[in-house]
DNA sequence: ACAAAAGTGTTATCCTTACACCCATGT
DNA sequence: ACATGGGTGTAAGGATAACACTTTTGT
């Protein structure tokens, strides 16, 4: 998607909103990992709110599938991992003064959408993985940055999203076992201890070594290859795959 | 709630459709246990059609709160357990003949609100738990009738009610020892038996009798009462309770 | 005394945890 | 040769599962 006029936008989403289902949305807390780092994908505005990327449902469109388009639109990617974890439906989630913020001039300019905006909104969250390295990140209209933070070291957000963010968190841990951590969020190659490293971090706990190789390999999901050879003065590890 | 005239109730519902949420439902999974039998509450409609308890969300109310007035609205009890487990959000999960079948003559006369009934409906599942003695079932405007039935007999049901249902079910089965199972669906005071009983019935699989007194005692919640003399030519249990 | 069900005990097995040992590699 | 990290080994402790034994009750 272009940037494009704001105004011109604006004009267009309020044409389109009987198209759209009310007081629904979606918010993804996308996970990436890179750099020993869980991070979590959030938009940046101009008027420095942090947001998690989200979006809206079609009429003619399943919950899980906006969430893959919600996804698509943001980081290019088809197929990603998703869960619905949580559907979040306090009436004072969104603190209203906090929109008055985001968006002063276009609420003046357009009183439909700025009532749209302002309505009730329950909002379903879904995790995701996305690998770091295939992520492309995709303009959207507004010209919004987006920007990867690690999850223990994230900034200020917008509305209850602190709190949806959390609870993707407590559900990637509870869930760790079952969900395709590895799989999605390592390269197609890696060593046990880049793997270790990432549930380490997820877990933000040590693990042992040679009980947590154990582990993994009983499950009997990895594939080994040759040895890799980068150098350092000691035993070179094996590579994995999925 | 006393029975009213349907067409009464129809107009006056109609009236009030802008006071809640459009595209948004819950439908509660309401569990009890009597006679060893796992139980879920169903209404049953004239044209044979049953389905889960369920209502909407008013503007103002916060979407557990909605769950806890329906509850309260069916078997008039308060603060019960509830467990937001899942929000179904399909386009074709629901099936739009059988909302035809369930109020014929309703359609004609209320083209509001039968649009409004026809439109698409994301729902919001949810469980709970309620002791079978304590309950009074509550009548509804439509004069609908409500009835216990075993999770393992269970009729036809509307919609995706059934997978529902089933949802419910497995996250009761997997978070049977995080859930008040035994001080929500047993009398104040009861066996060891009858509490094994009850976990034998939602796993739908027979346990070790002395490894389950074993376990449970072990995490310290019950107290342990006097004898029950109940007549049988064998050992009295020991009463207990939480 | 006996049957039936309740309470408690015993044992094997598995899983987890902690830590020890040896191996491969580049300096 | 030696330091460093990688792979494997071992032993203690706890949880689970299967089943045996003993106790209490009414007939």
């Amino acid at each position: 998607m272009d940037k494009i006029n704001f105004n011109d936008f604006a004009q267009q989403f309020e044409q389109n909103l009987d198209k759209i289902l009310n007081n629904h949305s979606i918010d993804c807390v996308i996970f990436s990992y890179e750099n020993t780092e869980l991070k979590v994908l959030l938009s940046h505005s101009n008027n420095d709110l942090n947001m998690l990327p989200g979006g809206f449902i079609l009429l003619d469109e399943d919950l899980d599938s906006a969430a893959q388009r919600i996804i698509r639109e943001r980081v290019g990617l088809e197929g990603v991992f998703l869960n619905q974890f949580y559907t979040f439906g306090a009436v004072n989630r969104r603190d209203l003064s906090e929109i008055n913020e985001m968006e002063m001039s276009f609420l003046n300019s357009r009183p439909k959408l700025a009532a749209w905006h302002k309505s009730r909104f329950i909002t379903t969250g879904y995790l995701s993985f996305v690998n770091f390295d295939k992520v492309i990140i995709q303009p959207d209209p507004f010209g919004t940055s987006y920007k990867w933070h690690s999850v223990y070291k994230l900034p200020k957000l917008i509305f209850d999203h602190q709190n949806i963010v959390e609870k993707a968190i407590k559900t990637l841990r509870s869930q760790l076992d079952y969900l395709p951590i590895g799989s999605s969020l390592l390269p197609p190659k890696f060593t046990m201890n880049e793997m270790q490293s990432l549930y380490e971090t997820i877990l933000n706990k040590k693990l042992d070594r040679g009980n947590f190789q154990r582990k993994i390999l009983k499950s009997k999901l990895l594939n080994r290859h040759e040895k890799l050879m980068k150098g350092g003065a000691h035993k070179a590890p094996y590579l994995y795959s999925f």
